[in-house]
RNA sequence: AGGCUCGUAGCUCAGUGGGAGAGCGCCUCUCUGACGCAGAGGAGGUCGGCGGUUCGAGACCGCCCGAGCCUACCA
């Protein structure tokens, strides 16, 4: 074995092996336990980032984890065809060619993004699989595959049947780039500097920052008990502006806010949300004057033409001419902006498919309420009901040509709507010819399926009888709304049934400045990048001991460069058990009691055990990841390793060799298989260089913590003795006495236990310390010593010849003061009355043996000085 | 405007009512026979501030300051 671990070839050669024996297949007809995730799919046009590689790392170690218990464990991979970023990928590359997609018309674009789709949307899942996702790749779906787009039809046929879909006029957001219709939660919103302009409208003044909407004006509108504009109420006012003389009526409306500006407003149905409104409740008309390309219309008379932005400086200067502007005043006010593309988003009126989200959210809200599903962690339950209780209807037609087209056919000889499961081509009331709806669905609307229509939904499958509700999903909260609620609205009205049990949202990743990942800002870390660099263990390992924080992840590469040495730790650690396992017979190593330091070992394998259980079963990720690290490093390395060498190398008790390499082969193997969710690569790597069982350390049980191999005994002593060897230790460290250097200690033990304990554990201390060990009872302090107290044992340390006693005269002093404080502390505490008398008396009790025991060290301490300063 | 989250060692963060922790970084020593991607030792913290609850608060409550996020029809 290479004293470096090299992750790279390993992990190519297991993933084939695990692929090829079809070790990540799931059974429907299996009858153990049933365990499902599914992906959130991620785009085709997607590469894999740090988000992904957190999402996907968490999925794998869960799925992992319940396959190695002994689960029906399925995780359902497929990726989505992700509309506006799909359309846009195909649309630039022909426009590359100098060609638009209107030049290829509709049939032939979308077949070029299919062809698209299937020479390059397969990367991300190359990536995933280099990630080490035991995913059921037999099962990989699409969203737009044929299965899934009948899923797709059959509910919004179903949806209209119900009413629960309709079509209307409604302003929305458009974003002029895109060319498409947005729901809100595909606007983004940003706090931008703008300028107030209080325009003079006939006897009024009121303040805008849109002035070129002004042209669509159909209203001006006032707080219906604002006293001061009372008088024109229902009046039609002459208004001298930049296109002559307009007519203006004045209306009542509750939206004004009569403390905002000079309390008056100018209504523009076509061009704003709250206008839009207002304007329904008042019949207003509807006066459209900007495009849907975000220039003014015909409409705007002298400005037609004009893009929207420049418009206004024109229609400012005009006004400014004409002595309209009041004032202006420097204004900070948010921005609705494309998420895709950061287009300023224009609200339009425009004919689009709505879903009724009311009906659909009151059982959603009731699922999680009534803790049929649980979201973890806990805070977002409350924003999730608030966005719930709060839901608007969803536009989910968009202008786009790459998609599921709306099932939607319209007749223009007698003006009916068909909407159909089969593709029509005459009408059914009239036989006239028919046309299909333009606009394809949005993307999430195929999504909001995908716990059901992946495991076959329309067909009853027995995957579906099997695997619905899922066990989990785990998702960035950033799609809280976009994406799960709208499964829990789906799922629920169309299997009847939660789509999944759990939610697991995770933080998102940012650098290290706390900024989001984006390739404007080049911040960006591609986590293929660090698989390369530290290998896909080390990422892992990293993203898990990061995973439990609240809602940022500030990424730093350190941390990987860490769990890489860990890797390499644990490699190393089993090349030494490896290389010392040539004469190892296991039949023998049962007949051998177990020494102190294997039970205590095994103690700890258990305590870690049983963490590791814990937290992946409360997705604690990062308690998991550290107690393993804890125990790995600073437990089995630090310790039992190193107390091997001791029976390993010296001892001369054959039985006593093959009892350590038995605890280290044991020990080290169920360790690989707690790791192996975590680390799935160098723990197969090195399984199967140990004796083993089964084709796969994926398939060999997960560890379950025995509870005959805790040993409270073994534990307590195994801490006197760490403690006298760190206590050793720290006296050559602060005294600078080099390791060669072999030193002598005497142990003075309090009591007959103490006594029995360090003479049998004299060779584990005295090779642990590098010293030689006297263990007596009644010894006396030699002279030019050190001294110091660890467990209730006295230790010394004759320094003769060895270092400058002033120096331990200041170790003592620095320690005496350290108890001192010790003491203060616990004394304050006992001293107070109502402490004793309300503090629990285990409690009490315990300080009070604390204090005794800082007392007495205390003493030895400063007596261990006095002799010191005659001792010169 | 409302809601939520966070403020702990130089940095990134654990710590969900009883003796302030980890990783990295830093300082000293070590070429010890698994590992220098290592070993041993060490320095470093008024737990954002002020009040309150409690015998006891980094943790619970209130207010304030600072950072961030989400929701909203602030023209």
């Amino acid at each position: 074995m290479a004293d470096r671990y090299d992750p790279t070839q390993a992990e190519e050669r297991w993933y084939r092996v695990w692929l090829a024996a079809g070790f990540f297949r799931a059974d429907p007809a299996s009858p153990k336990k049933p365990y499902c995730i599914v992906i959130p799919p991620p785009n085709i046009t997607g590469s894999l980032h740090m988000g992904h590689a957190l999402d996907n790392t968490i999925q794998d170690i869960l799925i992992r984890w319940k396959r190695m218990d002994g689960e029906n464990a399925l995780w359902v991979p497929g990726t989505d065809h992700a509309g506006i970023a799909t359309q846009y990928v195909v649309e630039r590359q022909l426009a590359a060619e100098g060609k638009s997609k209107e030049d290829l018309g509709r049939e032939a674009f979308v077949a070029r993004t299919w062809k698209w789709k299937e020479e390059s949307g397969g990367t991300i899942i190359r990536q995933l699989q280099r990630l080490g996702a035991s995913c059921d790749w037999d099962r990989l779906r699409f969203t737009m595959d044929p299965g899934l787009s009948r899923a797709v039809r059959e509910v919004f046929v179903r949806l209209w049947e119900e009413g629960l879909l309709y079509r209307g006029d409604y302003i929305v957001n458009w974003c002029t780039r895109c060319q498409t219709v947005l729901s809100d939660l595909e606007v983004e919103h940003e706090e931008r500097d703008a300028q107030l302009f209080y325009i003079r409208y006939g006897p009024l003044t009121l303040a805008t920052v849109r002035p070129e909407t002004k042209l669509g004006d159909t209203a001006l509108a006032v707080h219906p008990r604002d006293r001061r504009y009372a008088k024109y109420l229902g009046k039609t006012l002459e208004i001298p502006s930049v296109e002559g003389t307009i007519r203006m009526k004045v209306v009542a409306d509750q939206a004004v806010d009569p403390k905002f500006g000079t309390g008056v407003v100018k209504v523009t149905p076509a061009h704003d949300p709250a206008d839009f409104e207002i304007g329904r409740r008042h019949g207003l008309e509807v006066r459209q004057v900007i495009g849907f390309d975000g220039k003014m219309n015909a409409r705007a008379g002298q400005y037609a033409g004009l893009d929207r932005f420049e418009c206004r400086g024109r229609i400012v200067e005009d006004l400014e001419r004409l002595g309209l502007i009041e004032k202006i005043e420097p204004y900070q006010h948010s921005v609705g902006i494309c998420y895709r593309c950061k287009t300023v988003v224009e609200p339009l009126v425009s004919t689009q498919w709505f879903v009724r989200t009311k009906p659909l959210a009151a059982p959603a809200i009731k699922a999680v309420r009534s803790g049929k599903i649980k979201i973890i962690p806990r805070g977002w339950t409350k924003t999730y009901y608030h966005w719930m209780e709060n839901i608007r209807d969803w536009p989910i037609s968009r202008q786009l040509w790459w998609g599921h087209r709306i099932p939607a056919w319209y007749c223009d000889r007698d003006g009916t709507v068909h909407v159909s499961r089969t593709d029509l081509v005459r009408c059914p009331e009239c036989g006239g010819p028919l046309r299909q709806d333009d606009d394809v669905l949005d993307t999430w609307f195929s999504s909001a399926l995908w716990p059901f229509s992946t495991l076959g939904w329309p067909k009853s499958t027995p995957e579906l009888e099997r695997f619905y509700p899922t066990s989990c999903l785990v998702t960035g909260f950033d799609i809280l709304f976009f994406w799960v609620a709208r499964m829990v609205m789906l799922g629920l009205k169309f299997m009847g049934d939660v789509p999944f049990h759990d939610v697991y949202l995770h933080a998102l990743i940012r650098d290290l400045e706390g900024q989001k990942m984006s390739k404007v800002k080049g911040n960006i870390i591609d986590p293929l990048d660090l698989m390369d660099a530290y290998g896909t263990d080390a990422l892992r390992f990293t993203l898990a001991a990061l995973a439990g924080q609240g809602r940022d992840i500030r990424f730093g590469e350190d941390r990987v460069e860490a769990y890489r040495n860990f890797a390499n730790k644990i490699w190393n650690a089993a090349r030494f058990v490896l290389s010392n396992l040539e004469d190892y017979n296991p039949a023998v190593a049962r007949a051998g009691e177990p020494a102190l330091a294997d039970r205590w070992i095994l103690s700890r394998l258990a305590t870690a055990t049983s963490k590791v259980r814990k937290a992946l079963a409360a997705y604690r990720f990062n308690d998991a990841a550290g107690a393993l690290y804890q125990f790995v490093w600073h437990e089995f390395c630090d310790w039992y390793v190193e107390a091997a060498k001791l029976t390993l190398y010296r001892s001369d008790s054959p039985l006593a060799r093959t009892r350590t390499q038995k605890t280290l082969v044991e020990v080290l193997e169920a360790t690989l298989r707690l790791l192996h969710p975590f680390m799935p690569f160098i723990s197969e790597e090195i399984w199967q260089r140990l004796r083993h069982q089964g084709p796969t350390i994926m398939l060999a049980p997960f560890p379950k913590a025995r509870s005959k191999d805790l040993d409270r005994s073994a534990e307590r002593d195994m801490a006197v003795v760490i403690a006298l060897v760190t206590a050793i230790r720290n006296i050559r460290g602060e005294m600078r006495i080099p390791p060669a250097t072999t030193l002598r200690a005497v142990l003075k033990p309090a009591t007959p236990r103490a006594t029995r304990l360090l003479k049998a554990q004299a060779a584990l201390i005295q090779a642990l310390a590098r010293c030689d060990v006297t263990v007596d009872p009644r010894a006396a302090r030699p002279a030019a010593s050190a001294m110091t107290i660890a467990e209730g044992v006295e230790c010394f340390v004759p320094l003769e010849g060895l270092v400058d006693l002033e120096a331990e005269r200041q170790r003592l002093a620095k320690e005496i003061k350290k108890v001192e404080e010790q003491i203060a502390f616990l004394q304050g505490k006992l001293r107070n009355r109502e402490f004793k008398a309300k503090a629990p008396r285990d409690v009490v009790e315990r300080e009070k043996g604390r204090l005794t025991e800082q007392r007495t060290i205390r003493e030895k301490l400063r007596v261990s000085l006095g002799r010191l300063g005659s001792a010169r």
